[in-house]
Order: structure tokens, then C-alpha cells, then sequence
DNA sequence: CTTGTCACCTGAGCGC
DNA sequence: TGCGCTCAGGTGACAA
């Protein structure tokens, strides 16, 4: 799945067929996501798509009556095929339009997401989201200032949604290591100079791998069927015991939130 | 409030 | 081949 360039290459890929487009139908084949598929979802037939946003790693289809909120949790992934494409095992969800396409969700795990917004409302998911990794409201002085007095270790910290969206555990290791900061370190402690290093790191690495096309892993297949090529750059990640990239030494594994947690002892401190 | 842990679910990979 | 175990890109809901 997705980590946050994931899901904007699938919003890039499964636009230019969906906009515009009216939607004929929604059939949920099976509503047992994270949350039940409620059938307001079904609101939207009828309805063309004006645009496909983003917040977080939530999409959007928006109409005048409304917008369909897809996530895609762990497993999820979206492809545009026409209807009468065979359905593959956990494709749960066809949102199917008037020429023929079909914008389908399949998620083995279920950990995903498909609800419904009304017009003019902010999903009570979004309320308490931090501001987009990509843009200018996020800043070293919006880390620096929210982690002060905290013990959390920084990259749980970068991967809390109240902080800051769409910073997932590969690219939390991986900006971590380009910014030479100790994964366990506490938030509270880093200093002004360092997080503004890292939060420059957190913005290139997300926006090198939305340029990429996603990074390339076991279920995540681009809406086009071609998978992406950002998994050979990553530098940390999936190489617990090799040697780092800058210093040779062998790359530990730990583990943060239940998360594994790849850095270099010699290189972040 | 903060911090840490659990839960949701399927499938792949590994050791035996 | 099969069984049991661990791990996997997320994140809301708890407990302490």
C-alpha cells in the first residue's frame, strides 16, 4: 500500500478517466472495510465527478451532492478497467460510469475505507488532521514548536497524522536517515536547526517518489498496471544488516511503535 | 493531556 | 505438502 506518493499517483492515475465522467452505478460487493460501507455511498449515482482531491491519504470524488472518500489502508489499490474485466479476488467495490469504465477497489487486508461526505462538510476523519507534508504549511517551526516537552520518539512523532499527514514508516525511515537523526531520538530534544534539515527531507523524498510513480511494493500496482521504480532508491528501508550507503556499517533494525525501524547507529544520532 | 499497546484482516515467507 | 509462526505500506480506540 500506499504511503502518501502512493496514493497521489493513484489520484493521478485514475483522474483524467474519472473526471468529468458520470457515475452509473456503485456496487459494494462487500461493505466489511475498516468501517461498514454505508449506502449514502450510493448518493453519488447519478452524479459526475467534478475532481478528484486528496487530504491525507484520503481521495475524494467530489459531485454537487457529495464525495466519495476512498483510503486505502495497507493492501488497497485502485485500478480504471472497463466492466466487463473479470473481477479478481477482493475487488469489493466497482464504481462504474456511464462510458463503460470502471474505477475498482480491491483490499485483501480490509483495512481501507469507502464513505461518504455531504457537500459543504468536512468528514469528521479530516477535523484533526495536520497540515499536507507538500505544502507550505508545513514547516521546521511547525515541528519544532509541536515537539517541544515531548518524549515520543521523533519518528513516531513525524508519523503522527496530528502532526503532520501522509508520512508513512518507509519514508519516516528513509527521511530520517537522509537527515542523520536517530529514529528513538526524543521529539522533544532536536533542535530547530535539525528539524528544519528533516523537514526538507520529508518534502523532497515524498515529492521524489510522486515523481517516480510510487514506490514499487508487493500489492501496490499503478492505476495503468505498471508499477513504480522508487523501491530501488530506498536507502534505509528493507536493509536491516547491510551496509549504509555514507558510512559502509551495518544498517540495525529496531523497533518503534510496532514498527520496523532501519537506521544507521554510526550516521544518526 | 501524553504515551504506549491493541485491534482490525489476509497473504507471503520461512523453519520444521 | 502442510502447519504454525512472524511480518507487512495504516490508524482509530483504548488503557495507564
Amino acid at each position: 500500500m500506499p504511503e502518501l506518493p502512493e496514493v497521489e499517483v493513484s489520484r493521478l492515475g485514475i483522474s483524467p478517466h474519472i473526471t468529468d465522467q458520470k457515475i452509473s452505478k456503485v456496487i459494494i460487493r462487500n461493505p466489511n472495510l475498516r468501517w461498514p460501507v454505508p449506502d449514502d455511498v450510493k448518493s453519488a449515482e447519478g452524479q459526475v465527478v467534478d475532481s478528484v482531491s486528496r487530504r491525507a491519504k484520503y481521495l475524494l470524488l467530489n459531485t454537487k451532492v457529495g464525495s466519495i472518500i476512498l483510503h486505502l489502508g495497507m493492501s488497497g489499490n485502485l485500478r480504471v478497467v472497463d466492466k466487463s474485466v473479470p473481477l479478481l479476488k477482493h475487488d469489493h467495490i466497482d464504481i462504474e460510469f456511464g462510458n463503460g469504465a470502471v474505477l475498482r477497489l480491491n483490499d485483501a487486508r480490509r483495512f481501507g475505507a469507502c464513505l461518504w461526505q455531504e457537500p459543504d462538510t468536512e468528514h469528521e476523519l479530516m477535523g484533526k488532521l495536520g497540515p499536507e507534508p507538500l505544502t507550505e504549511d508545513f514547516t521546521d517551526i511547525h515541528l519544532f514548536e509541536k515537539s517541544r516537552n515531548k518524549q515520543v520518539a521523533v519518528k513516531n512523532f513525524i508519523m503522527d497524522n496530528h502532526v503532520v499527514v501522509g508520512v508513512g514508516n518507509i519514508y519516516a525511515n528513509e527521511s530520517l536517515f537522509k537527515a542523520g537523526i536517530h529514529p528513538n531520538r526524543a521529539a522533544g530534544k532536536i533542535s530547530k536547526k535539525r528539524y528544519e534539515v528533516l523537514t526538507q527531507h520529508i518534502k523532497e523524498t515524498l515529492a521524489n517518489a510522486i515523481e517516480q510513480g510510487g514506490t514499487t511494493l508487493k500489492d501496490f500496482i499503478q492505476t495503468d498496471g505498471k508499477p513504480g521504480y522508487f523501491a530501488q532508491e530506498l536507502l534505509v528501508y528493507g536493509r536491516s544488516g547491510e551496509a549504509c550507503v555514507k558510512c559502509d556499517q551495518k544498517l540495525k533494525e529496531i523497533r518503534l511503535g510496532q514498527r520496523s525501524t532501519v537506521f544507521c547507529g554510526h550516521c544518526q544520532r
